[in-house]
DNA sequence: CTTGACTCTGACGTTGCGTCAGGGTTGAAC
DNA sequence: GTTCAACCCTGACGCAACGTCAGAGTCAAG
């Protein structure tokens, strides 16, 4: 009874190819028998199979492993599953991250026709911003990246040129005025600058400051790129020489 | 000034592998100058360049149209964007699914350690519905959609094998009483078999009732795998038979 | 002069087929 | 019996973006 199909007829039966039935018999997937000449013959019991290989394929799993599933096949289906699906949302984590960034870049530069270099320069800025946020994400409270992400709505390029500016200004003025005395109004001036600026982050909020600390304690495991990003801002004698005057500035006797 | 780099410290400068800037420089994306002995000799400003290239390279475009878009520097840069943005969007679309034909599957067969065969008939399952409620939206209004989109929940597993089943059956009986008068009682009884069927669909919907229509006259257009699986259904008499059978019932004089 | 740390080019491997190219098979029409 | 269209077969190269040797040259230090 059970019908016999050459590779086309069955290869359209399954809305696959041709060439994909020679590709999945050479790999070992799904091996028709043949006929005298060599001809491939598929039974309808072999379309079960071929459906299994595309859906499995459609959820991304390679066709090497799909045979060991089906080789060995001892119930790891659902543990391959359980693996595929973490695989499938990271690749959708970085899918979503490409698709902001363009987003975010046609908005920046919607109005008039920017020369391609401003395009690129907003695209690798947003890309840049997100990998930051991501990895500075574990020195955050939940509470406190909350609160972040209220604040980024502040950071317009703008805002985020200025700030730069300021602080590489700042770090300059201070490198400069490392030898006055912590407690001089040179000095609290310097670091009331200082405070500004942190708090034009944190927006005065002390969760936000809290994980910032703490991300500046850790600063040999950031990044290569980020360590690289804040070379300028490196000067440990700053660090200190603020840190001194801040204590000279509260405790002034 | 301007300080030269070797491959390898240019590659950590900027986060690639020596193989890739190999790669680039043969397809001709950022050709470096070179020493006498042919060492490759990265400036600063190739840092700039080989960031354009990553920044693009993360937003999936492929290199080919890398270089093709700096090569031809027309300012086609945001055309290309608003291009890749979609193509991502599409991806996105197919990975969604993916991820949700496996959680589905988990759900469903979460109980108990189901056989291999049992959770693959299921994410078939739930593949073969996405796609055919991807392409059947077009024939239903918005409203309709929304509609679908609620009555899906009555959609369990044991439901669809029973309407399945229910189809089948009515269809066989339907044949076989094709040389019944159409107003007879027994063509009434199939009749209003057939109308309840059709309703435990739309709900007795007539938006979706318009939709369901507008599909079936749409049949020669129906994708390869929909006709295969109305395969069974297709026998034209019948749908005059209960069209008739309708009228007669409608209009008893 | 040797050694270690780099650098170079060339070439094969990966993933899932698409796309020829060269050559049999089959069933029907002439 | 032949011929013709329509299929079928098996290689083999191509694509994307490098990873990974392999064999060989370069450079600075000891």
């Amino acid at each position: 009874m059970s019908k016999l199909y050459h590779v086309r007829e069955f290869a359209k039966l399954a809305g696959v190819t041709v060439r994909a039935l020679h590709h999945y018999d050479r790999l070992g997937l799904l091996r028709p028998s043949r006929t005298e000449a060599g001809y491939r013959l598929y039974y309808l019991r072999d379309l079960e199979r071929l459906e299994q290989i595309v859906a499995l394929k459609f959820l991304g799993i390679p066709l090497k492993q799909i045979r060991m599933m089906f080789h060995r096949g001892t119930n790891g289906m659902s543990d391959s599953l359980r693996m595929q699906r973490r695989v499938l949302e990271e690749k959708r984590r970085l899918l979503d991250s490409a698709i902001r960034a363009i987003e975010e870049a046609e908005r920046a530069t919607a109005p008039g026709n920017r020369p391609d270099s401003a395009i690129l320069k907003k695209i690798i800025e947003v890309i840049e911003m997100q990998d930051n946020m991501d990895w500075s994400k574990k020195y955050y409270s939940e509470e406190a990246q909350d609160k972040i992400e209220e604040r980024k709505k502040l950071w317009s390029p703008e805002n985020q040129e200025r700030w730069t500016k300021e602080w590489t200004d700042l770090f300059r003025d201070v490198e400069a005025g490392l030898g006055e005395d912590p407690a001089s109004a040179k000095a609290q001036a310097l670091a009331a600058r200082w405070k500004k600026l942190v708090e034009s982050f944190t927006g005065g909020d002390p969760q936000i400051a809290a994980g910032l600390s703490k991300m500046y304690q850790d600063r040999p495991n950031w990044p290569a790129n980020m360590q690289q990003r804040m070379q300028p801002f490196s000067n440990k004698k700053v660090w200190e020489f603020i840190q001194r005057a801040f204590v000279a500035g509260k405790d002034p006797n």
